[in-house]
DNA sequence: CGCGTATATTCGTGGCAACAAAACTAAGGT
DNA sequence: ACCTTAGTTTTGTTGCCACGAATATACGCG
């Protein structure tokens, strides 16, 4: 109907070492939180300083601290302090082309379904 | 240096719906484990049973029986009986895609750093 | 230097996820 | 019918993570 099945086996295994898998599986855990996402998705409009995110996604400020601290020390976001307030970026791309990818699949899955 | 810095701003939000936010996040949590990585790696190369599962990853049986679960309910997996063996495989390759991109890009960079 | 604003850190708690051990189920052979 | 093998489900424990509240730091201004 539309959704051939498609044996695995033209499909390789990715990889053989432990390491890999862990560092894989830690990322993926970085963008296992639903506000991670959010942070990722606003800030893919440019820089925002922690105000500025606080006004377009609901949390505590303490909260929003520690999810951006999160995201730095994986080295997905960067930051700028100007004066007082502190500006965070993204400086790694291809994490939000996941994000992107993942998101937009699940739009177009949904969008499916409630037709 | 070969690493340009791109302008975020050439990159718009991806999702303005928390639902959206919140089933991507369940995705990448499924994926967060490394043991569940090796699994999906291992079905590439075609339907296993437990057993079989069970020889190339290290790990108790009821634990290996739970991950199992874990990715047929987010329904990456498939799985078909035979007499006595259960054979897993994939049903979902989206995922599968995303794994070997995350995965091959962190042996890249690790590849990278060693030489 | 003292105050206010912006952000970070610490601490305590509740919930959830991973693993281990044990009990259960299902199929096949005898 | 019983036993064995293959796999699942349940239960308990432990550790981690998210969040809230309170506290601390860092900067700019007067």
């Amino acid at each position: 109907m539309g959704k051939r099945t498609i044996p695995a086996s033209t499909n390789p295994s990715f990889s053989e070492s432990d390491e890999v898998f862990e560092s894989a599986a830690e990322i993926f855990r970085v963008m296992s939180a639903p506000m991670r996402l959010k942070i990722i998705s606003s800030l893919c409009n440019g820089e925002r300083n922690v105000g500025q995110l606080l006004s377009e996604i609901d949390t505590t400020q303490p909260n929003m601290s520690q999810h951006l601290n999160t995201l730095y020390q994986a080295g997905v976001l960067g930051k700028r302090r100007d004066g007082v307030q502190i500006y965070y970026r993204i400086i790694n791309d291809r994490v939000v082309t996941l994000c992107r990818a993942v998101c937009t699949q699940i739009a177009i899955e949904a969008d499916a379904e409630t037709r």
